[in-house]
DNA sequence: GGGATTTGACCACT
DNA sequence: AGTGGTCAAATCCC
Protein backbone atom coordinates (compact mmCIF):
# COMPACT_ATOMS: atom_id res chain seq x y z
CA UNK A 1 0.00 0.00 0.00
CA UNK A 2 1.80 2.82 -1.07
CA UNK A 3 -0.92 5.13 -0.29
CA UNK A 4 -0.21 4.28 3.06
CA UNK A 5 3.36 5.17 3.09
CA UNK A 6 2.67 8.52 1.73
CA UNK A 7 0.02 8.86 4.60
CA UNK A 8 2.79 7.88 6.63
CA UNK A 9 4.86 10.48 5.16
CA UNK A 10 2.28 13.51 5.45
CA UNK A 11 1.79 12.61 9.23
CA UNK A 12 5.34 12.86 9.81
CA UNK A 13 5.74 16.06 8.13
CA UNK A 14 2.57 17.32 10.00
CA UNK A 15 4.41 16.61 13.08
CA UNK A 16 6.88 18.32 11.79
CA UNK A 17 4.79 21.36 10.84
CA UNK A 18 3.09 21.55 14.58
CA UNK A 19 7.22 21.29 15.79
CA UNK A 20 7.95 24.32 13.86
CA UNK A 21 4.60 26.15 15.06
CA UNK A 22 5.66 25.47 18.77
CA UNK A 23 8.86 27.74 17.49
CA UNK A 24 7.09 30.47 16.86
CA UNK A 25 5.15 30.45 20.30
CA UNK A 26 6.51 32.26 23.20
CA UNK A 27 8.97 30.60 25.21
CA UNK A 28 6.89 31.21 28.60
CA UNK A 29 4.49 28.53 27.71
CA UNK A 30 6.76 26.48 26.33
CA UNK A 31 8.39 26.29 29.79
CA UNK A 32 5.40 24.96 31.71
CA UNK A 33 5.55 21.99 29.15
CA UNK A 34 9.59 22.11 29.55
CA UNK A 35 10.58 20.43 32.57
CA UNK A 36 12.77 22.81 34.70
CA UNK A 37 11.18 25.49 33.90
CA UNK A 38 12.81 29.00 32.70
CA UNK A 39 14.93 27.89 29.72
CA UNK A 40 13.31 29.68 26.75
CA UNK A 41 16.38 28.62 24.59
CA UNK A 42 16.65 25.44 25.47
CA UNK A 43 13.16 24.48 24.92
CA UNK A 44 13.62 26.49 21.60
CA UNK A 45 16.93 24.22 20.75
CA UNK A 46 14.86 21.03 21.72
CA UNK A 47 12.18 22.17 19.06
CA UNK A 48 14.35 22.44 16.74
CA UNK A 49 16.11 19.30 17.46
CA UNK A 50 12.87 17.53 17.21
CA UNK A 51 11.85 19.41 13.89
CA UNK A 52 15.32 18.39 12.91
CA UNK A 53 14.79 14.77 13.40
CA UNK A 54 11.05 14.97 12.26
CA UNK A 55 12.38 16.19 8.84
CA UNK A 56 14.87 13.66 8.29
CA UNK A 57 12.28 10.64 9.33
CA UNK A 58 10.53 11.53 6.43
CA UNK A 59 12.95 12.17 4.30
CA UNK A 60 14.04 8.92 5.17
CA UNK A 61 10.38 7.76 4.41
CA UNK A 62 10.84 9.57 1.16
CA UNK A 63 14.16 7.96 0.07
CA UNK A 64 12.88 4.63 1.23
CA UNK A 65 9.83 5.15 -1.41
CA UNK A 66 11.98 6.41 -4.44
CA UNK A 67 14.29 3.44 -3.87
CA UNK A 68 11.36 1.83 -3.51
CA UNK A 69 9.92 2.84 -6.74
CA UNK A 70 12.94 2.88 -8.29
CA UNK A 71 13.17 -1.01 -7.99
CA UNK A 72 10.35 -1.47 -9.68
CA UNK A 73 8.08 -2.29 -6.80
CA UNK A 74 8.96 -5.99 -7.95
CA UNK A 75 8.36 -9.01 -6.90
CA UNK A 76 6.92 -8.82 -3.01
CA UNK A 77 8.43 -11.24 -2.45
CA UNK A 78 6.09 -13.88 -1.88
CA UNK A 79 5.95 -17.30 0.05
CA UNK A 80 2.82 -16.39 1.64
CA UNK A 81 0.52 -18.12 3.48
CA UNK A 82 3.78 -19.99 4.95
CA UNK A 83 3.07 -18.65 8.23
CA UNK A 84 -0.49 -19.19 8.07
CA UNK A 85 -1.81 -22.57 6.58
CA UNK A 86 -0.26 -24.99 9.03
CA UNK A 87 -1.99 -28.19 8.17
CA UNK A 88 0.44 -29.42 11.50
CA UNK A 89 0.62 -33.16 10.91
CA UNK A 90 1.09 -33.70 14.34
CA UNK A 91 4.61 -35.61 14.94
CA UNK A 92 5.04 -37.41 17.44
CA UNK A 93 7.64 -36.36 19.35
CA UNK A 94 9.09 -39.80 20.84
CA UNK A 95 6.83 -41.85 18.95
CA UNK A 96 10.09 -41.84 16.23
CA UNK A 97 8.12 -44.48 14.13
CA UNK A 98 8.67 -43.48 10.66
CA UNK A 99 6.15 -42.49 8.77
CA UNK A 100 4.01 -40.02 10.42
CA UNK A 101 7.47 -38.59 11.34
CA UNK A 102 8.84 -38.95 8.29
CA UNK A 103 5.49 -36.89 6.90
CA UNK A 104 5.71 -34.22 9.46
CA UNK A 105 9.15 -33.77 9.26
CA UNK A 106 9.17 -33.43 5.18
CA UNK A 107 5.66 -30.90 5.67
CA UNK A 108 8.30 -29.26 8.37
CA UNK A 109 10.81 -28.72 5.94
CA UNK A 110 8.73 -27.30 3.59
CA UNK A 111 7.48 -25.03 5.67
CA UNK A 112 10.95 -23.97 6.83
CA UNK A 113 12.29 -23.76 3.62
CA UNK A 114 10.21 -20.77 2.73
CA UNK A 115 10.44 -19.30 6.45
CA UNK A 116 14.22 -18.91 6.05
CA UNK A 117 13.69 -18.00 2.26
CA UNK A 118 11.44 -14.90 3.24
CA UNK A 119 13.10 -14.24 6.69
CA UNK A 120 16.57 -13.74 4.71
CA UNK A 121 14.52 -10.95 2.96
CA UNK A 122 13.00 -9.64 6.09
CA UNK A 123 14.55 -5.86 8.18
CA UNK A 124 16.64 -6.89 10.97
CA UNK A 125 17.62 -4.87 13.86
CA UNK A 126 18.82 -4.65 17.26
CA UNK A 127 18.41 -2.88 20.36
CA UNK A 128 19.90 -3.06 23.56
CA UNK A 129 17.65 -2.86 26.72
CA UNK A 130 19.23 -2.22 29.74
CA UNK A 131 16.57 -2.64 32.98
CA UNK A 132 17.41 -1.32 36.25
CA UNK A 133 17.59 -4.17 38.64
CA UNK A 134 19.13 -7.26 36.94
CA UNK A 135 18.25 -9.37 39.53
CA UNK A 136 15.03 -9.33 38.01
CA UNK A 137 13.94 -11.77 35.92
CA UNK A 138 12.21 -8.62 33.83
CA UNK A 139 12.82 -9.01 30.21
CA UNK A 140 12.40 -6.06 27.99
CA UNK A 141 9.08 -5.19 26.81
CA UNK A 142 8.35 -2.81 23.72
CA UNK A 143 4.52 -3.07 24.00
CA UNK A 144 4.22 -5.70 21.53
CA UNK A 145 2.23 -9.21 22.12
CA UNK A 146 4.93 -12.10 21.66
CA UNK A 147 4.64 -15.51 21.75
CA UNK A 148 7.84 -17.16 22.56
CA UNK A 149 8.39 -20.23 20.05
CA UNK A 150 11.77 -21.61 21.41
CA UNK A 151 14.67 -20.93 23.45
CA UNK A 152 18.44 -22.11 22.72
CA UNK A 153 21.78 -22.22 24.29
CA UNK A 154 23.84 -19.86 22.38
CA UNK A 155 27.49 -20.97 22.47
CA UNK A 156 29.84 -18.68 24.18
CA UNK A 157 26.76 -16.89 25.81
CA UNK A 158 25.89 -17.38 29.28
CA UNK A 159 22.20 -17.12 28.81
CA UNK A 160 20.09 -18.91 26.30
CA UNK A 161 18.85 -17.13 23.44
CA UNK A 162 14.96 -16.70 23.72
CA UNK A 163 12.73 -16.82 20.54
CA UNK A 164 9.70 -14.95 20.27
CA UNK A 165 7.11 -14.13 17.36
CA UNK A 166 4.17 -12.12 17.10
CA UNK A 167 1.54 -13.62 19.09
CA UNK A 168 -0.84 -12.83 16.13
CA UNK A 169 1.13 -14.57 13.71
CA UNK A 170 -1.44 -17.00 12.52
CA UNK A 171 -4.29 -14.52 13.25
CA UNK A 172 -3.22 -12.02 11.10
CA UNK A 173 -0.03 -13.41 9.34
CA UNK A 174 2.12 -11.12 11.19
CA UNK A 175 5.64 -11.88 10.35
CA UNK A 176 7.90 -10.13 13.38
CA UNK A 177 9.88 -12.28 15.54
CA UNK A 178 12.66 -11.05 18.37
CA UNK A 179 15.37 -12.53 19.71
CA UNK A 180 16.17 -12.03 23.08
CA UNK A 181 19.62 -12.38 24.88
CA UNK A 182 20.85 -11.25 28.23
CA UNK A 183 24.11 -9.77 28.21
CA UNK A 184 27.32 -11.86 29.56
CA UNK A 185 28.76 -8.66 31.01
CA UNK A 186 25.67 -6.98 31.91
CA UNK A 187 22.85 -9.00 33.54
CA UNK A 188 20.80 -5.43 33.28
CA UNK A 189 21.40 -5.11 30.01
CA UNK A 190 19.33 -7.78 26.93
CA UNK A 191 20.20 -7.82 23.23
CA UNK A 192 17.07 -7.63 21.40
CA UNK A 193 16.88 -8.22 17.66
CA UNK A 194 13.77 -7.67 15.88
CA UNK A 195 13.14 -9.41 12.72
CA UNK A 196 10.13 -8.40 10.00
CA UNK A 197 7.96 -5.65 11.27
CA UNK A 198 5.01 -6.23 12.48
CA UNK A 199 1.86 -5.76 9.95
CA UNK A 200 -0.79 -7.29 12.65
CA UNK A 201 -3.66 -4.90 14.22
CA UNK A 202 -1.60 -4.53 17.46
CA UNK A 203 1.17 -2.24 15.52
CA UNK A 204 -1.77 -0.38 13.66
CA UNK A 205 -3.58 0.68 17.13
CA UNK A 206 -0.72 1.69 18.90
CA UNK A 207 0.62 3.45 16.18
CA UNK A 208 -2.60 5.06 15.78
CA UNK A 209 -3.26 5.74 19.74
CA UNK A 210 -0.08 7.27 19.50
CA UNK A 211 0.04 9.45 16.97
CA UNK A 212 -3.24 10.82 17.88
CA UNK A 213 -2.82 11.81 21.06
CA UNK A 214 0.28 11.88 22.06
CA UNK A 215 1.53 12.10 25.63
CA UNK A 216 -0.96 9.93 27.65
CA UNK A 217 -1.57 7.38 25.01
CA UNK A 218 -4.67 5.27 25.57
CA UNK A 219 -4.49 2.08 27.46
CA UNK A 220 -4.81 0.39 24.04
CA UNK A 221 -1.31 1.36 23.21
CA UNK A 222 0.34 -0.70 25.94
CA UNK A 223 -2.38 -3.77 26.53
CA UNK A 224 -0.26 -5.74 28.53
CA UNK A 225 0.74 -3.19 30.53
CA UNK A 226 4.02 -4.86 31.13
CA UNK A 227 5.48 -1.66 29.29
CA UNK A 228 4.19 0.90 31.95
CA UNK A 229 5.94 -1.73 34.30
CA UNK A 230 9.20 -1.90 32.84
CA UNK A 231 9.22 1.73 32.49
CA UNK A 232 8.82 2.57 35.99
CA UNK A 233 10.97 -0.07 36.08
CA UNK A 234 13.32 1.77 34.40
CA UNK A 235 14.19 0.65 31.11
CA UNK A 236 17.38 2.03 30.20
CA UNK A 237 18.85 1.86 27.05
CA UNK A 238 22.93 2.06 27.00
CA UNK A 239 25.50 2.85 23.65
CA UNK A 240 28.34 0.97 23.28
CA UNK A 241 30.09 3.89 24.41
CA UNK A 242 32.15 4.73 21.12
CA UNK A 243 32.57 8.21 21.11
CA UNK A 244 32.68 11.04 23.15
CA UNK A 245 29.73 11.69 25.18
CA UNK A 246 27.03 13.48 23.88
CA UNK A 247 25.06 15.06 26.03
CA UNK A 248 23.13 13.49 28.50
CA UNK A 249 19.90 12.11 28.06
CA UNK A 250 19.14 8.74 27.12
CA UNK A 251 20.46 7.46 24.15
CA UNK A 252 19.20 5.64 21.42
CA UNK A 253 20.88 3.45 18.97
CA UNK A 254 19.78 0.99 16.35
CA UNK A 255 21.52 -1.30 14.34
CA UNK A 256 19.96 -2.69 11.53
CA UNK A 257 20.77 -5.22 9.60
CA UNK A 258 19.87 -6.25 5.64
CA UNK A 259 21.49 -8.33 3.40
CA UNK A 260 20.61 -6.11 0.76
CA UNK A 261 21.01 -3.24 -1.35
CA UNK A 262 21.08 0.22 -1.04
CA UNK A 263 22.40 2.40 1.36
CA UNK A 264 20.16 4.53 3.14
CA UNK A 265 22.57 7.52 3.01
CA UNK A 266 20.42 9.91 5.07
CA UNK A 267 18.73 8.08 8.43
CA UNK A 268 19.46 10.61 10.55
CA UNK A 269 16.60 9.80 12.89
CA UNK A 270 18.91 8.39 15.38
CA UNK A 271 20.78 10.86 15.79
CA UNK A 272 19.06 14.21 13.91
CA UNK A 273 16.59 14.33 16.27
CA UNK A 274 18.43 15.40 19.29
CA UNK A 275 21.59 13.69 18.75
CA UNK A 276 25.09 15.46 18.17
CA UNK A 277 25.25 16.40 14.81
CA UNK A 278 26.24 13.21 12.94
CA UNK A 279 29.99 13.39 11.86
CA UNK A 280 29.19 15.14 8.24
CA UNK A 281 30.90 13.44 6.22
CA UNK A 282 30.84 9.70 7.55
CA UNK A 283 27.61 10.22 8.10
CA UNK A 284 25.54 8.08 6.23
CA UNK A 285 25.47 8.75 2.72
CA UNK A 286 28.94 9.14 3.26
CA UNK A 287 31.17 6.66 4.22
CA UNK A 288 29.62 4.45 6.75
CA UNK A 289 28.01 4.88 9.84
CA UNK A 290 28.44 6.91 11.92
CA UNK A 291 29.82 5.65 14.54
CA UNK A 292 29.08 7.83 17.39
CA UNK A 293 27.37 7.65 20.66
CA UNK A 294 27.22 8.44 24.17
CA UNK A 295 28.64 6.25 26.85
CA UNK A 296 25.86 4.23 29.29
CA UNK A 297 24.25 6.72 31.09
CA UNK A 298 21.19 7.08 33.25
CA UNK A 299 19.20 9.82 32.17
CA UNK A 300 18.96 12.62 34.46
CA UNK A 301 16.05 14.47 33.01
CA UNK A 302 14.11 11.75 33.11
CA UNK A 303 12.73 11.55 36.39
CA UNK A 304 11.71 14.01 38.09
CA UNK A 305 11.43 10.30 40.02
CA UNK A 306 15.39 9.33 39.52
CA UNK A 307 14.36 6.37 38.68
CA UNK A 308 12.50 6.52 35.04
CA UNK A 309 14.98 6.36 32.55
CA UNK A 310 15.65 3.55 29.92
CA UNK A 311 17.84 3.35 26.85
CA UNK A 312 18.01 1.28 24.04
CA UNK A 313 20.35 0.73 21.09
CA UNK A 314 19.01 0.37 17.84
CA UNK A 315 21.44 -1.13 15.04
CA UNK A 316 20.80 -1.88 11.46
CA UNK A 317 23.17 -2.75 9.46
CA UNK A 318 23.99 -4.22 6.32
CA UNK A 319 25.50 -7.83 6.80
CA UNK A 320 28.44 -7.59 5.49
CA UNK A 321 28.80 -5.43 8.10
CA UNK A 322 30.24 -2.33 5.91
CA UNK A 323 28.90 -0.17 8.37
CA UNK A 324 26.00 1.44 5.87
CA UNK A 325 22.68 1.97 7.12
CA UNK A 326 21.15 -0.28 3.94
CA UNK A 327 17.56 -1.02 3.58
CA UNK A 328 16.29 -3.76 1.18
CA UNK A 329 15.27 -1.70 -2.10
CA UNK A 330 14.35 -5.59 -3.64
CA UNK A 331 10.37 -4.24 -3.34
CA UNK A 332 7.99 -2.28 -1.76
CA UNK A 333 6.99 -4.86 0.71
CA UNK A 334 10.39 -4.96 2.15
CA UNK A 335 9.72 -1.04 2.50
CA UNK A 336 6.96 -1.54 4.20
CA UNK A 337 8.34 -4.05 6.53
CA UNK A 338 10.74 -1.51 7.45
CA UNK A 339 8.65 1.10 7.84
CA UNK A 340 6.71 -0.78 9.64
CA UNK A 341 9.68 -1.97 12.08
CA UNK A 342 10.14 1.56 12.32
CA UNK A 343 6.51 2.08 13.52
CA UNK A 344 7.02 -0.67 15.89
CA UNK A 345 10.01 0.13 17.10
CA UNK A 346 9.00 3.93 17.97
CA UNK A 347 5.81 2.06 19.63
CA UNK A 348 8.41 1.36 22.39
CA UNK A 349 8.55 4.32 23.07
CA UNK A 350 5.50 5.85 22.99
CA UNK A 351 4.25 3.98 25.68
CA UNK A 352 6.91 4.74 28.15
CA UNK A 353 5.95 7.84 28.07
CA UNK A 354 2.55 7.35 28.64
CA UNK A 355 3.79 5.47 31.74
CA UNK A 356 4.90 8.63 33.06
CA UNK A 357 8.12 7.20 33.88
CA UNK A 358 9.55 9.39 31.75
CA UNK A 359 9.58 12.82 32.07
CA UNK A 360 10.92 14.19 28.90
CA UNK A 361 8.82 16.93 28.55
CA UNK A 362 10.90 17.83 25.32
CA UNK A 363 9.71 14.45 24.09
CA UNK A 364 6.22 14.43 25.12
CA UNK A 365 4.46 13.85 22.13
CA UNK A 366 6.87 13.91 20.38
CA UNK A 367 7.21 9.92 19.77
CA UNK A 368 5.92 9.83 16.53
CA UNK A 369 4.47 6.48 15.94
CA UNK A 370 5.33 6.61 11.98
CA UNK A 371 8.62 7.30 12.41
CA UNK A 372 10.18 5.09 10.42
CA UNK A 373 13.03 4.39 13.02
CA UNK A 374 12.85 4.45 16.68
CA UNK A 375 11.93 7.85 18.23
CA UNK A 376 14.59 9.62 20.36
CA UNK A 377 14.63 10.31 23.71
CA UNK A 378 17.55 12.49 24.21
CA UNK A 379 20.44 11.57 22.32
CA UNK A 380 20.27 9.55 19.74
CA UNK A 381 23.29 7.79 18.75
CA UNK A 382 23.84 4.69 16.33
CA UNK A 383 26.39 2.88 14.97
CA UNK A 384 26.57 0.80 12.01
CA UNK A 385 28.63 -1.86 13.48
CA UNK A 386 26.18 -3.74 16.03
CA UNK A 387 26.02 -6.83 14.83
CA UNK A 388 23.58 -9.61 15.95
CA UNK A 389 25.58 -12.69 17.48
C1' DG B 1 -10.40 -25.35 28.68
C1' DG B 2 -7.66 -22.24 26.24
C1' DG B 3 -3.60 -19.89 25.67
C1' DA B 4 1.29 -19.41 26.78
C1' DT B 5 5.66 -21.57 27.83
C1' DT B 6 9.00 -25.32 27.92
C1' DT B 7 11.78 -28.45 25.75
C1' DG B 8 13.67 -31.89 22.73
C1' DA B 9 14.06 -32.71 17.97
C1' DC B 10 14.58 -31.39 13.29
C1' DC B 11 16.59 -28.78 9.62
C1' DA B 12 19.39 -25.23 7.12
C1' DC B 13 23.42 -22.85 6.93
C1' DT B 14 28.33 -22.32 7.30
C1' DA C 1 30.08 -31.29 12.22
C1' DG C 2 28.70 -27.46 14.78
C1' DT C 3 25.52 -23.95 15.49
C1' DG C 4 21.42 -21.25 15.18
C1' DG C 5 16.48 -21.03 14.22
C1' DT C 6 12.07 -23.23 14.23
C1' DC C 7 8.59 -26.68 15.12
C1' DA C 8 5.30 -28.90 17.92
C1' DA C 9 4.08 -32.12 21.76
C1' DA C 10 3.97 -31.77 26.49
C1' DT C 11 3.31 -29.04 30.26
C1' DC C 12 2.05 -25.10 32.88
C1' DC C 13 -0.83 -21.35 34.23
C1' DC C 14 -4.85 -18.49 34.51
Amino acid sequence: MDGGDIHLLLSILADGEEQARQLGEPAAAADDEYHGGGRGEEYYRGVARQLQGTLARAMGIARAIEAAAFAGGGGASGSRGTTGDRSDSPRSADESSGRTARDAAVAQQERHHDTIKRRKGLPRWTEKFRVPDASLEATPDDGFSWRKYGQKDILGAKFPRGYYRCTYRNAQGCPATKQVQRSDADLAVFDVTYQGAHTCHQKQRRAAAAGDQPPPPPPQADPSGELLVNFRHGLKVETNGLAPPPPPPPTTTTNFHDDQHFCFPSMPPFHAGVGPPPPPDDALGGGGCNNFSSPPFVSPAGSAAGESYFSMEHSYEPRGGGGHFVMSRGDSSELHEVLAAAASSSAVVDPAAAAGGFDYPLYHGEVDPHLPFPPLFGHASMYGQYRDA
